[in-house]
DNA sequence: CATAATATGTTGCAATTGCAACAAAAAAAG
DNA sequence: CTTTTTTTGTTGCAATTGCAACATATTATG
């Protein structure tokens, strides 16, 4: 697809590159169109947390954050990636130029924005749970369902596993370790298999 | 203003009444017209977490919850309150006795969809934080940035605040009073003025 | 206004979690 | 194929948190 107005910028990123900073001033709305990226932040003391993991047609940007959170926010490409990126002005009044690549992206924009609910409140149960065991259990039941087997693969290394879910990665590790013990469940690698 | 299409209900809910119930099924979309509501969770160890706080124009639904959560998920008025259903279907495929309110809710999905997007990521951006403490200050300064005032009334009771960061009453009740003993707040009733 | 129900405030103790530090394994880089 | 870097796995210990059980204050309710 060729893109002809000229306030859309695609761009190519390799992995580990930084494909935006939130400055929260410039209202940017962009897309994934291949690779994986994860919007990361670091906060006062140190701890990271990776706030999300995107996808292929997954969304992100400023636009989402107005509120200024004083915390560094920005999306690390995790393996090659290319991005578009529009300015969400352009999309709501109408790009001057009518091209078909704005209005295509405003036809589409509410069910993107849905995709993007239901993603975040999957995100806060998670999180919302008290213990390190129910987010990692919350968590398995939620790769089980998206792949429909008790077996999965985690796509995340067990260090941004705990980066994702909040807590500390040692005590993470100990926690399955627990989980193993118990017969919850088998874990060879970055592959899990539910035995419940 | 008057609604005219027969697809559209609007009820009336008092204080405590339990205004619908996420069945994830029926697509239900509903419009807080007026008053003040949580969306509230209850895992299977009892934990009670209370997911949003709506307020007069904020939408909740079903549609935002497509992945089976198995925890029981419903939204309680806490004040008298007026609530709009649509089912998201006759949005998006456009209704077919083309009323205004549809026709309308539908120019406005993306602003609305946009500023519950913006609402969560400040509820994870809450939830990542690693201690009470943290939670707490962070929470602090998000209302204080609303109120645009170093000095402010939470708008929850202890109890419920305590069940929006998700943590223990009792924990976070001696973390408040750490807060003050250092000097970091000064607290009296759910008034609460920031020393830094 | 009396009574019931809910919210606030407190504490000891046990369980969970984070931190620090390390060894071993695996993956990436040259 | 070596070397470097990153990830995994483990543990002791300290700090934080949750739980349970209260007393008191405040808010609803008849």
């Amino acid at each position: 697809m060729h893109i002809n107005c000229s306030k859309i910028q695609q761009k190519e990123f390799n992995k580990n590159e930084v494909i935006t900073t939130y400055i929260a001033k410039r209202n940017q709305l962009c897309i994934l169109l291949n690779g994986e990226a994860d919007l990361v932040r670091y906060d006062f003391n140190g701890n990271k947390t990776i706030v999300e993991h995107f996808n292929k047609n997954d969304i992100f940007g400023e636009i989402f954050y107005t509120v200024s959170t004083n915390n560094e926010l920005f999306v690390e490409a995790k393996s090659k990636c290319i991005v578009l990126f529009f300015v969400y002005d352009d999309i709501k009044n109408k790009c001057k130029e009518n091209c078909n690549f704005h209005n295509e992206l405003l036809m589409n924009l509410p069910e993107l924005f849905l995709s993007q609910i239901i993603d975040l409140n999957m995100r806060i149960e998670l999180l919302s749970k008290r213990t390190i065991r129910d987010k990692l259990l919350a968590y398995f039941s939620l790769v089980s369902l998206r792949n429909m087997s008790k077996s999965f693969a985690i796509p995340f290394s067990l260090t941004d596993l705990a980066d994702y879910l909040s807590v500390d990665r040692s005590a993470m590790m100990r926690e399955l370790k627990i989980l193993k013990e118990e017969g919850f469940i088998e874990k060879s690698g970055n592959r899990v298999t539910l035995l419940y």
